[in-house]
DNA sequence: CTGAAAGCGCTTACAG
DNA sequence: CTGAAAGCGCTTACAG
């Protein structure tokens, strides 16, 4: 900086003016200070300048699921794909963090309250997620909404209660008379809120025969309908509450020998990739995780800026293909 | 640090030296330092620390695919995971940078060369990597052959060509006699060494009507079957470059008629997710990318150190299931 | 083993 | 619009 000062003829705080904005700096030294620059090669030193702004420009992605299950899925991707963009769009990078242990949600604790970041996202499906006592005083927006945290926390969620109950409308609407479920785990929004939506729609219908209780894995979605299958053998459709989990039903179906949709029909929740890749094709409710990843750098931001905490939640949408 | 300095009843240099190894600091000064630290619930400036050691203890994860094609494979999942963790062991974090167009490639550019980071992994898969100029003075290993940059850059790879053979070999083994082979595209490392190991074993048979190029993602392999089809309808078998490929090669197959493993014979390459949720489930070959996410930061940290840049083949491994 | 002091490279009131 | 100066919070020879 003292060489492009020498160069441009001005001092260094003129040329950390231009730098920053250019507020009270007369074009004819901007001029100077930019061919200067060009001339030196110079580049700030980022931590100079967030040693005394305090910012640091980065935000931590914290992905607080206890078995890293989150690498395995595909909706996971988009998200962190969708944020990394949205934060590159104000000039913000990522840093992954993941907090599974217990070691590394104090190892991620120690880098976000030493003030490493300007702010997180909280990606997590499970409640009672221990990371989020550990995070003081810091900007956090979350990805679902943070059971047990709704009023302090800000947050993005897709419109789950609502999505299921497309899902099972459409599903009654096809004429199936015995609409079973899949959830996920109780501890998690997803697993709450879409079998609300699925007993919004079935009312009294809504039998505990029906509903299997999932893991959100692929291995899971086989295991619950086994036991549909033992609980409610004449079932001739399944709300599934996650694309992956469905993936296993189908193989499971496939096993049993009904014929999907014929026999059964299977409507996923998701969309994601994981839809199109298996056959039939899923029929499921699409999450719009650009727009939550958007929305989710939008409210971190303000919330940067010192605006309180907000909620959004998005529609979702109903995908018809092949298996329902 | 003045405050903890003051607790403790030292000086903040003597402070500096117990966070930093407690080289020459007596017993005594350590046990009141740590309690002052305790009391006064102290972290350390990362930016303050980072001006003068001139280290961030953060590493750029840079994806530089111009379609971001990566977010679609399930194998760099694996990668950033494995990634983040070897990272995490040495308390180094993982930023996430991107850098598919032009705009995104100056971007990161500039955040990388501007001291932000002290070393890049560089997951690419197609040659000719316009990036790579851009990243002056700064330790890289690159993920796979840079083809281009063999020389100068350090890198980890699995073994295609030798896995490839595995493969082809093991197709013929089983009795196949018209072995075809989708490839990956020709500017990328994979897409000339699954090749080059295809010819090796095929010999004389490695006619050109046997060869149709892909291009990594599900669609191109189920066209490039089709094309297959059409060149050399009497093939048995089929290597294809890569798992997602080969899903699109099944559902290609499927709809031509053609049972699989009965009429054609499929192996595909990678062992990633799609391997098992496909039906048939794939044989294939498993890249050991855990194993080659260990190595990059490895070599990386001895770049850091000052060494000079190394490359590493990791064998891969023949995994039986049912497509083949 | 310890403290005083210089210095890392910026930004930002402040006075002009 | 501009420069001189203080200060951000650390680390690291240096002298003792």
């Amino acid at each position: 900086m003292e060489d492009v000062a020498a160069v441009a003829g001005v001092s260094r705080g003129t040329i950390s003016r231009a730098l920053n904005g250019g507020r009270n700096v007369s074009p004819t030294a901007m001029a100077a200070i930019r061919k200067a620059i060009a001339q030196t090669g110079y580049v700030v030193n980022p931590h100079a300048r967030s040693l005394v702004t305090q910012r640091s420009q980065t935000i931590a992605f914290i992905l607080s699921e206890p078995q890293e299950r989150l690498f395995e899925d595909p909706n996971f991707n988009i998200l962190l794909h969708g944020c990394t963009q949205a934060l590159a769009a104000h000039d913000l990078m990522l840093v992954m963090a993941i907090a599974g242990s217990a070691a590394d949600r104090d190892r991620v604790g120690r880098y976000v309250n030493g003030g490493h970041v300007d702010g997180a996202l909280l990606v997590s499906t499970h409640s009672g997620n221990p990371i989020i006592d550990e995070l003081r005083g810091i900007p956090i927006v979350a990805c679902g909404t943070p059971l047990g945290h709704e009023r302090e926390l800000a947050y993005v969620a897709a419109d789950d209660r609502g999505g299921a109950r497309q899902m099972t409308r459409y599903l009654r609407e096809r004429g199936r008379t015995v609409v079973a479920t899949i959830t996920g785990p109780p501890d998690t929004p997803g697993g709450v809120q879409r079998l609300a939506g699925w007993r919004d729609v079935l009312g009294a219908d809504a039998s505990d025969r029906l509903v299997a209780i999932g893991d959100y894995t692929r291995d899971g979605g086989d295991a619950a309908l086994n036991r549909l299958l033992a609980s409610a053998p004449e079932l001739d459709a399944v709300f599934v509450a996650s694309d992956l989990m469905a993936a296993g039903t189908l193989a499971a179906l496939r096993r049993a020998g009904r014929r999907v949709p014929e026999d059964v029909a299977v409507g996923g929740f998701d969309d994601s990739p994981v839809a199109t890749s298996v056959q039939p094709a899923l029929t499921t409710i699409r999450q719009p995780l650009l727009r939550i990843s958007t929305e989710m750098v939008r409210l971190l931001r303000d919330l940067i800026d010192g605006q309180p905490p907000a909620r959004v939640v998005l529609p979702t949408e109903l995908i018809r293909r092949d298996s329902a």
